[in-house]
RNA sequence: GUUCCUGUAGCUCAGUAGGAUAGAGCGAUUGCCUCCUAAGCAAUAGGCCGCUGGUUCGACUCCAGUCAGGAACGCCA
């Protein structure tokens, strides 16, 4: 379906074409002034210069030229030059009725579907998720299916952080704990254990300890890079360690994720690119794009128009070990080779963005990825305190994911018990479900790229512009549904007329506002824009909700009309949720 | 030092082809439950849009400078 501003866009674009000026002045925007109309344009203005014509004559003759007025009701000029429109309420109207019969809702589907990946996530194995990991997480899981939601082909890729030397030195300590393991007797030829050596409580223990003493002992360090070494080449016992480590990581992490309404077509890690390195690093030498810079392999990536310094890509140390960037290269080529994607987004901390500039550009040089492969980086900011530094436990340590969802569920919980009286297994479920709510909403609906301050009273409050808020509304509309339905009315077939009144009318212009707000959505990779949106078509689903009796209405088609919109207000707040990240219950 | 990001109400945040009177929420104050969830709705107060200058008929928005906070700047990821 078009969007709405799209019809009046053609509408207005043909009055200005007959009334001789050019049609992409008919840029039609939401109007800044509700009070005096809907939709706005201003093209009257920005022609001005170009027609040496006052504003306000132009927008008089474009007027006066509008002869195709199916979306535009009124219309007039007004001072300088703005051109003020109201939409007509018949077709708004249809406008929504259509909207219910279409396909996810009349949207826009993206005429040739490009594929995309979308880089997210990124913890590393044997390390438990902490609230770092909680941004990319989320706001990654919300682009990739607004992304889906375009039409597009979208994979969710993990991206573990599962090859080096952290595995060298678990390696190492677990060495040290249990020698006698077949993985640590040279002389081992036959079948290693199914089951691992340690539990994930274990391995997450082993890895800050291991890493500790690395820093005080060299001998320690030196057999851990040693381990690494030996484990990057294949040693048979390490690599069966490597597995153990593996396994027992990736099923905590994808409880995890689970928690979090996170989920990733594909569990890729590190060391699944590494097997491209080789082939890669030869190549970029054989075609000239890498050279030797102070013992080191890189690749210049410096442009003309670069007002500061880019500091080449660097592909290999000196000491021959690949790092960072020869790993997000060799993931390209793999992905290149695997998927052709049109897109690649990576989500991470912002302050990686001179990395991705240089791993971008020299996967383009290179010819890794072709020029018109899109390469993003959306970079997010940090997490913070109400203190305005990085997010800490109280204790100053960092905060486990774990911790701060239970943290979130419990203060849900307390506020859902303490205003209701509600059954306790449902209590327990609710609060997990609008607990997950409120911590997503919270985090997507600042813009990516600040910082945000973490408050958890906010975030779980039911007042002002939060995720249970969201729900409360709903819920609200789901409980009135049923009640309909309970009277023994069915819930198909019926169809929105023209509003009856200003707070009905709010709420249609809002409903019709979707499909251009989800493409809005996907053009800036800009959950908050849903979370801005949904906010206010709540707003006018309360206030029309308090203004009108909607189960008492004795007219009969007036009745079917409410709830017809009702049943759209909700498939719509759903979808937006969904693409969110979150869900709504049944009762709260 | 160089470069980038941020600066909007007491607090947390919106605000893009430059446009009309700069918007929300929280907090404060005040109304509204005989009625579909008052976890709601309606209203009031609260602003040199960091500062200075420039471009323009018009600047929170563009440009230059300046102050404040944060970040990045080859062998970590």
């Amino acid at each position: 379906m078009k969007k709405i501003i799209d019809y009046l866009e053609e509408e207005l674009g043909a009055a200005f074409e007959k009334a001789g000026y050019d049609r992409g002045l008919a840029k039609v925007t939401l109007s800044n002034r509700p009070d005096l109309c809907e939709y706005q344009c201003n093209g009257a203005m920005a022609g001005a210069k170009a027609y040496h014509k006052a504003p306000f004559m132009i927008a008089e003759d474009v007027i006066a030229n509008l002869t195709e007025k199916r979306y535009i009701g009124a219309v007039e000029a007004v001072k300088p030059g703005f051109i003020n429109m109201k939409l007509d309420e018949e077709a708004v109207a249809s406008y929504l009725n259509e909207m219910r019969t279409s396909k996810d809702l009349g949207i826009e589907k993206a005429k040739e579907p490009q594929m995309i990946v979308v880089d997210y996530g990124g913890p590393n194995v044997a390390k438990p998720l902490h609230v770092g990991h909680l941004r990319s997480a989320v706001i990654g899981e919300s682009v990739k299916r607004i992304a889906r939601k375009a039409g597009h082909k979208v994979l969710g890729d993990i991206h573990l952080g599962d090859w080096g030397y952290q595995m060298g030195l678990i390696i190492t300590e677990l060495k040290e704990r249990q020698p006698s393991l077949p993985y640590f007797n040279e002389d081992f030829a036959g079948e290693y254990p199914k089951e691992a050596p340690f539990t994930i409580s274990e391995l997450e223990e082993i890895y800050p300890t291991a890493s500790a003493k690395a820093k005080e002992d060299d001998t320690y360090r030196e057999a851990a890079l040693h381990a690494t070494y030996l484990l990057q080449n294949g040693h048979r016992g390490y690599t069966a360690v490597w597995r153990h480590i593996m396994d027992v990581s990736v099923a905590d992490l994808k409880k995890n994720y689970d928690h979090l309404n996170v989920e990733f077509d594909l569990w890729k890690g590190e060391s699944d690119a590494q097997s491209d390195i080789p082939d890669m690093i030869g190549r970029l030498k054989a075609d000239g794009f890498a050279h030797m810079d102070q013992g080191a392999l890189v690749i210049d990536v410096q442009e003309e128009a670069d007002t500061k310094e880019i500091p080449p890509c660097m592909v290999q140390k000196s000491d021959g070990a690949s790092l960072y960037g020869t790993t997000d290269l060799a993931t390209l080529v793999q992905r290149q080779r695997d998927y052709q994607p049109d897109k690649v987004i990576y989500l991470a901390d912002k302050r990686q963005e001179l990395h991705f500039v240089q791993v971008f550009r020299a996967a383009k040089k290179s010819g890794i990825v072709p020029e018109s492969t899109g390469l993003f980086f959306l970079g997010f900011g940090t997490m913070n305190g109400k203190d305005g530094k990085p997010f800490k436990t109280r204790e100053g340590g960092i905060m486990r994911l774990e911790d701060l969802i239970a943290d979130i569920e419990k203060e849900m919980y307390k506020k859902i018990t303490d205003n209701r009286t509600v059954e306790e297994a449902d209590a327990a479920a609710t609060a997990k479900i609008v607990g997950l709510a409120a911590l997503k909403y919270g985090d997507l609906s600042n813009q990516a790229a600040k910082d945000y301050v973490f408050d958890v009273d906010r975030f779980t409050s039911f007042e002002g512009n939060t995720g249970p808020y969201i729900l409360y509304t709903i819920v609200r509309i789901k409980s009135i549904l049923n009640k309909y339905a309970a009277e023994g009315e069915g819930l198909e077939g019926l169809t929105a007329t023209a509003a009856g009144s200003d707070g009905e009318k709010a709420l249609h212009l809002e409903a019709a506002k979707y499909n251009e707000v989800m493409a809005v959505a996907y053009e800036e990779l800009a959950p908050h824009k849903i979370c801005a949106y949904i906010y206010d078509l709540a707003n006018a689903f309360n206030r029309f909700y308090h203004e009108t009796k909607i189960l008492a209405e004795e007219d009969a088609e007036r009745k079917r009309s409410y709830i017809a919109l009702l049943i759209l207000v909700k498939d719509i707040l759903e979808s937006c949720i969904d693409v969110l990240g979150f869900e709504a219950p049944e009762r709260m």
